[in-house]
DNA sequence: TCCTTAATTGACTGATCAATCAAGAACAGG
DNA sequence: CCTGTTCTTGATTGATCAGTCAATTAAGGA
């Protein structure tokens, strides 16, 4: 079976296996075996690719946020502000990023990055980013852009967190208006 | 040293341990040795008084939300609406509800409610209180109290959220600050 | 005093798991 | 065909922990 150039294609069944694992299991308790097992794989070939359990979380941690930067950038194609922020609001509740595992994955990421430096600093980056974003699209529309793209982070932050502890399942069309609702006061 | 009418001494004194033992940690991964070592005591006799790993974190978990709840109720003691909500944000933001190791308890708690069903169901019923206040407070102010509730309990969770990832140190003023400018927008 | 009951712990068990290692299987290049 | 490299796993190790249990201590009541 040794046909070469397996290692990315392992890595990537490792990644999908973990955010779906630790999703379903809602919490970061997994073991390597059912990573290993959902990915088709034995544990040791995980350990082999990956080091350790922790490399493992934080390249799937780091596949989440990288997925939801690539829809950020494809729906910031947009010229007006308006559509900008819009598109980042989209993207945000965009099924592939809502879906119920993924932000189970995502709440479970979120509280490694209390004891994970490493995790804590990718998701700096991302909120980083995410905040240059608005900011950038923001600027033109309001005289306190900073404040508006706090309130907007947090916003979608809060909106995530309960979405996925809500017995309903996950209504991505309602979610985004709310933070759209937003907006619109904000703006007004 | 068995003085009678220990039980509920050794149960306070294992839930604050344990809020601050999880807070330090960032994690639901520490020991019953170390809860009950910090609240003075070997891990046999915390199994002693609450049978499992899990009823102490439930005991935990509820008596961070009731110390919540009792804040809340503090502060509702004024009569017109603003008011009221007003209270209620300020509870949330209070110091004792908004220090480093009890955000990062609750945060490890809203994780843990992904697969604790006991978890789930109180903070549910967290939910619906605080949503349950805000409604009857915003009724007489806004023609949608449903959707400023709906925003205003996400829009604090996500500040919670935010807070105990950012490097700075907690800050509840400011905190308290973005949530009511947020209100003033929405009632304006 | 003696007996019951609450409080308390040290020692132990059983299970779980991350990580390692040595060895096998199959391909590519010479 | 060898030979080295990549891929792969079964078996094992070493450590950690939740939970149990039997035994000890001391108070309070009869």
């Amino acid at each position: 079976m040794p046909k070469i150039g397996a290692e990315p294609i392992r890595k990537a069944a490792l990644i999908n296996a973990t955010i779906h694992e630790v999703g379903k299991a809602g919490s970061l308790d997994v073991t390597v075996a059912q990573i290993a097992k959902r990915a088709g794989m034995s544990p040791a070939l995980a350990h082999h690719y990956f080091g350790s359990k922790d490399q493992i979380f934080l390249h799937a941690m780091r596949f989440i946020l990288k997925t939801f930067g690539d829809s950020v950038r494809d729906e910031l194609k947009s010229n007006d502000s308006r559509s900008r922020v819009v598109a980042i609001i989209t993207a945000s509740f965009a099924s592939q990023n809502f879906q119920r595992e993924t932000v189970s994955a995502w709440l479970n990421f979120y509280a490694l990055a209390l004891t994970n430096t490493d995790a804590a600093r990718l998701l700096r980056v991302y909120h980083r980013r995410l905040r240059s974003n608005l900011l950038v699209a923001l600027r033109p529309m309001t005289s306190r852009p900073d404040q508006v793209a706090e309130t907007l982070g947090a916003l979608i932050d809060g909106v995530y967190l309960r979405s996925v502890l809500s017995a309903r399942p996950t209504d991505g069309d309602s979610a985004r208006q709310l933070v759209l609702d937003y907006l619109d006061e904000a703006l007004a």
